[in-house]
RNA sequence: GCCACCGUAGCUCAGUCGGCAGAGCAGCCGCCUCGUAAGCGGCAGGUCGCGGGUUCGAGUCCCGCCGGUGGCUCCA
């Protein structure tokens, strides 16, 4: 197992607000501003929140800012904190803050809003049964609007355990529709060897960039003017873990009574009017191909396509269900330009995608099914921290009002959680409009959650585009569909593998699984021999006898982090063995071929 | 889509005040035949993202576009 590289320790959610580190980033964040607003006069200020790891501050500046100013601005932060200045609460009346905040338009819209909609200075609604009243705090000559808390004085805060990381633009509230604000970053924490700590997490990350190492490795490249922004092309290494990856999850979902299906790429938009994506989901389709009177749209989801595949395949039975059709199928979604980003958000993308035709009392034992399937691959992946969480159906109109429907499906989507003893936390009205939804949050070695696998309950569907099954009754009923997926998207799926493995694959992943490097010429055929009987025994072997050094060659498989170097030289070919080095470093020294396959074979299926 | 920054060889980058486009690695050729992370020499490699403008002269300055990065917004 790899070691974890992680942040610092962070309080938890709930009691972030009352920790000193939350006092610490917002007092942090009031400093940074009076900062700014000394560097830029007539600056205007908007809110200055703690986030997690640190704090920003959103400015509405006159000039633009560079990241050279970041610099001045920290070295006058470190000042403020010298000066020693007390954080001093107080109450002021409406006309007060009207008065005080006069040429701050943004803190105007914040105060008319508190006083009259009953929120907090972030736009967020009040804890029941809290009054809406003004506050301020005050450190030297900078007062602004804030419900706290802060640190005492300004002195209380460690000036080396502070550092300002970047400016980024944002929307006045979050709205696109507002005006775009320049927001500074800046972490903070107790101490500078947690300050150190983050950053070396940080940088790590960026070693890990599965972008980089996708190209270092060899594995995929994007051409975005050749073939178009988002829209990878995978090498032949690359290729071969998509395939491994996909025939892993289609030999478990096999073995769990999936059946695979096939499904075009192109389909009729009728289609779509129907299902109601259409409506819902047009601006993430590309443009229609024109046929005539018919109009073609790139599949940008596979669940029309099934349930088309269900209704064709005539009438059913109850018997015949559940009914679990399984694809990996590559979709085109139309994701904006901004929004792209390496193989996490592309716009062809594959998915691993799977729907559940079941009765209404199938959903506990199907979904309890599907749990089991994501367990096993995500521990094959080596995700072991993971939770889970279920979306629930909210107050909100956006939710199909059938009760009854509701309430089952949300008691058998927890029953089948409790029986996969499962953890799990509940989010209300975060369901999706057609059914309750459980979602895992997969933790990676750096501490990073990502969502991967999700299953979805649809009421609404299915009724939708007509689908039917006869029930015990004789008469026609209407299924509910689960929609599931284990890795999400191969793309997404492989680039956070190459993150969490930093481009390390586990023996059974690795597209070469060994390199045998000849000493010199003359072990040359030996060592095509040895290669080609490693690949009967079904190893992925490549031979490196390029005219360089020994040194050069291990040290091109190192960083290609091939996972076994096998080195011959004289003495193994007089004995017919190979001498087995690691990719940790770690020499084993010489061994038998069959007990290379031997250790080669406990390494893939351990999962190393 | 929006804000900021960026775009020079396959990769990482240098290129000063506007004055003949450079380095390392990778690649190719040759030599070297080596015991666990870089042997030596040579050669080749460019529409300086694209288009327009200013100028005697533009990689360098200005405008537009394309693309990338960090965020914001979004993510069925």
């Amino acid at each position: 197992m790899p070691q974890k590289i992680v942040p610092p320790p962070e309080p938890p959610e709930e009691a972030y607000p009352q920790s000193d580190l939350y006092r610490i980033r917002h007092s942090l964040a009031h400093i940074m501003a009076q900062a700014v607003l000394e560097k830029f006069p007539g600056a205007k200020i908007a809110i200055g929140p703690p986030v997690r790891h640190g704090f920003y501050y959103d400015f509405d500046l006159p000039r633009p800012i560079k990241e050279e100013d970041l610099k001045d601005i920290e070295a006058r932060m470190r000042e403020i904190i010298a000066e020693d200045h007390p954080f001093v609460r107080r109450v002021v009346s409406p006309e007060e803050a009207r008065d005080l905040f006069k040429d701050q338009p943004y803190k105007l819209e914040l105060i008319e809003d508190i006083l009259n909609r009953g929120t907090d200075e972030y736009g967020n609604p009040l804890p029941p049964g809290e009054t809406p009243i003004l506050t301020t705090y005050r450190h030297g000559p900078f007062e602004d609007l804030c419900r706290g808390p802060h640190v005492e004085r300004t002195g209380q805060i460690n000036p080396k355990a502070f550092k300002l990381l970047s400016i980024a633009g944002a929307y006045w509230r979050g709205d696109e529709n507002n005006p775009m604000l320049t927001r500074i970053y800046g972490t903070a924490w107790h101490t500078e060897e947690e300050l150190q700590q983050y950053l070396r997490w940080r940088e790590e990350a960026q070693r890990r960039d599965h972008r980089r190492l996708g190209r270092e490795l060899g594995l995929f490249y994007f051409a975005p003017e050749e073939i178009g922004p988002g829209i990878p092309l995978f090498t032949p290494k690359g290729e071969i873990i998509r395939h491994l990856m996909e025939s892993f999850v289609r030999e478990v979902q096999t073995r769990y009574g999936y059946q695979h299906v096939w499904t075009a790429h192109i389909v009729k938009e009728t289609l779509y009017e129907r299902s109601g994506h259409l409506a819902n989901y047009a601006e993430f389709m590309f443009p229609p191909m024109v046929d005539g009177n018919d109009r073609y749209r790139l599949k940008p989801m596979n669940c029309p396509s099934h349930m088309t595949l269900y209704k064709k395949m005539g009438k059913h039975s109850y018997r015949e269900l559940p009914l679990r059709f399984a694809e990996f199928a590559t979709l085109y979604r139309y994701e904006k330009k901004g929004e792209l980003q390496g193989l996490t958000r592309v716009r062809a993308l594959t998915q691993d995608d799977a729907h559940i035709f079941c009765t209404p009392e199938q959903i506990e034992e199907e979904f309890l099914l599907a749990l089991k399937i994501i367990q096993e691959v995500l521990n094959r992946y080596r995700f072991t921290d993971y939770r889970v969480r279920l979306s629930l159906r909210g107050q909100g109109e956006k939710y199909i009002q059938d009760e009854e429907k509701w309430r089952q499906a949300e008691a058998a989507l927890r029953a089948a959680l409790d029986a996969a003893g499962l953890d799990y936390f509940e989010a209300e009205g975060e369901a999706a409009f057609y059914g309750p939804k459980a979602d895992f949050l997969a933790q990676d070695v750096l501490g990073r959650e990502w969502q991967l696998s999700t299953i979805q309950v649809d009421f609404i569907m299915p009724a939708r585009l007509g689908l039917t099954y006869i029930g015990p009754d004789g008469k026609e009923h209407t299924p509910v569909v689960l929609h599931r997926a284990v890795t999400g998207t191969t793309e997404r799926f492989l680039g956070i593998l190459i993150e969490h493995y930093a481009g390390a694959f586990p023996v059974w992943l690795a597209p070469v699984q060994a390199v045998v490097i000849p000493i010199t010429d003359a072990q040359a055929a030996y060592a095509h021999e040895v290669a080609s009987k490693l690949r009967e025994a079904g190893l992925r072997v490549e031979v490196d006898d390029r005219a360089e050094t020994m040194q050069y060659r291990i040290r091109q498989a190192q960083l290609q982090k091939v996972p076994y170097m096998l080195i011959v030289g004289k003495r193994e070919v007089a004995q017919g063995t190979v001498s087995l080095r690691l990719r940790s470093g770690e020499n084993l020294g010489a061994m038998s071929l069959e007990a290379f396959l031997q250790k080669a074979r406990e390494d893939i299926e351990a999962g190393v």
